[in-house]
DNA sequence: ACCTGAACACCGTTCAAGT
DNA sequence: ACCTGAACACCGTTCAAGT
């Protein structure tokens, strides 16, 4: 497809421009003991690398993550990588955790409407943020603590509200479902294209798809996503209040 | 990880006994018109390399699918595969559609509630048949008549049932989202496997999920899946009849 | 302590050649 | 008409070696 004969790396390197250090928190190279550094000063931190690999997957798609393009990017040979991160499943695991500290806190809300909409959009931010990298990370198991905040908020404010036990895990459950599968369909396209009413109409079949044809080739927007929340939100009240 | 030095792909090809042609339905090798033959016959189809693919998936995951590793079960070389498929892009294309093939149509339902239904353990159905191959193609764009079908179906039925057009589609679009998130979660384990309990208790915060731990560590069910879609369904009526 | 060179066993894909 | 051999430009990862 992509025919383009040469695609220095050393051209990646100047266009991505990753601020290699200037993406470091203080306190991250080194842990927050003040522990005396000896030997070669390190060039690369597990951060660094985390950000790197997150422009790379942005900029050129998941595929274009690789530990010797990955490492290109950071001015370093591929197998320095590996001092710093086991492999590169390791790495896509980091760049995971990585993503998901992107979501700042909300903190619980008295509202559980609110919350829901709150953890929807934390996640759906992150994946316009982030297309291409949500898809590569968003099956991961999300085992830290910045995967778990938004859960935490969102199920208080349930048990909050008034849900049980049982209901606001089930809440949880069909929210973030809807969630993670509203937006993988978005960064997908929607699974509509503009020519599946043209494949509808050749097909001869497929009456009713044709007839919503153009309903159906409107993108996703804010508003529609919204939408949907309310209808799933509309259910749970109904189940809250029964 | 795997540390396993030797993995010789011959002996993939035995354990895995992909039943070459025994995969094959009448009429998949030719074409309908009884076209005369001539020249080698061909040991590949698409369709029983798109079948080889699927079993490959299904027994050692997405990453086991390779061209070399393929054509060998297949009992052949690589480079042949290139006949009849344009490259590894258009293999999984192939797969897909294949794939979404193996939904039985149910046709159009009276009761759309009853079509809701049916749609979402279509695909759920699908997704637990073969779940790793079907994380590998849930993202890519449906454009083929079988997957179509499932679509049409809901559409027809929530139309008939009174649904205008936009609120038909803003339906569809709950439905599948919600089912295809949650089947994905089910796939990857729920995000939540049974040390996030421990976690939260390390992290000495997350009070709430520490509170719900057990109903969290449920694995999902048949039962749980169709509870949500009840949620939503209510949240449907309630649009209906206002 | 941190990075590198050389090597190994893989990839997808091409092209001209075999039968 | 269909399949193959040899080759190219890649992968992830190891290990012993450099500074």
């Amino acid at each position: 497809m992509n025919g383009s004969t040469a695609h220095p790396a050393a051209r990646i390197s100047t266009a991505a421009g990753i601020p290699a250090s200037a993406n470091l928190r203080k306190g991250d190279v080194t842990p927050a003991t003040g522990r005396r550094r000896r030997g070669r000063p390190a060039k690369l931190s597990r951060p660094a690398i985390f950000a790197a690999a997150i422009a790379l997957i942005d900029r050129d798609g998941p595929s274009a993550l690789t530990m010797r393009a990955l490492a290109t990017v950071l001015g370093v040979e591929a197998m320095s990588l590996y001092r710093h991160v086991a492999g590169k499943d390791a790495l896509l695991d980091g760049v995971a955790e990585q993503l998901m500290s992107e979501i700042e806190p909300r903190g619980a809300s008295a509202d559980w409407t609110v919350a829901v909409h709150g953890f929807a959009s934390s996640v759906r931010g992150l994946a316009r943020n982030h297309p291409q990298a949500f898809t590569l990370v968003a099956l991961r198991a999300l085992d830290s603590a910045s995967a778990l905040q938004p859960v935490e908020d969102l199920l208080a404010s349930l048990r909050g509200a008034g849900f049980t036990r049982q209901r606001s895990v089930a809440a949880y459950r069909v929210i973030a479902a809807y969630t993670l599968g509203y937006v993988l369909s978005e960064i997908a396209g929607f699974t509509f294209s503009e020519d599946v009413a043209s494949l509808a109409r050749r097909a001869g079949r497929f009456p009713t798809i044709r007839a919503l044809s153009r309903q159906l080739a409107q993108a996703p927007t804010n508003t529609s996503f919204r939408a949907g929340l309310e209808t799933i939100i509309s259910g749970l009240r109904a189940e809250l209040e029964h």
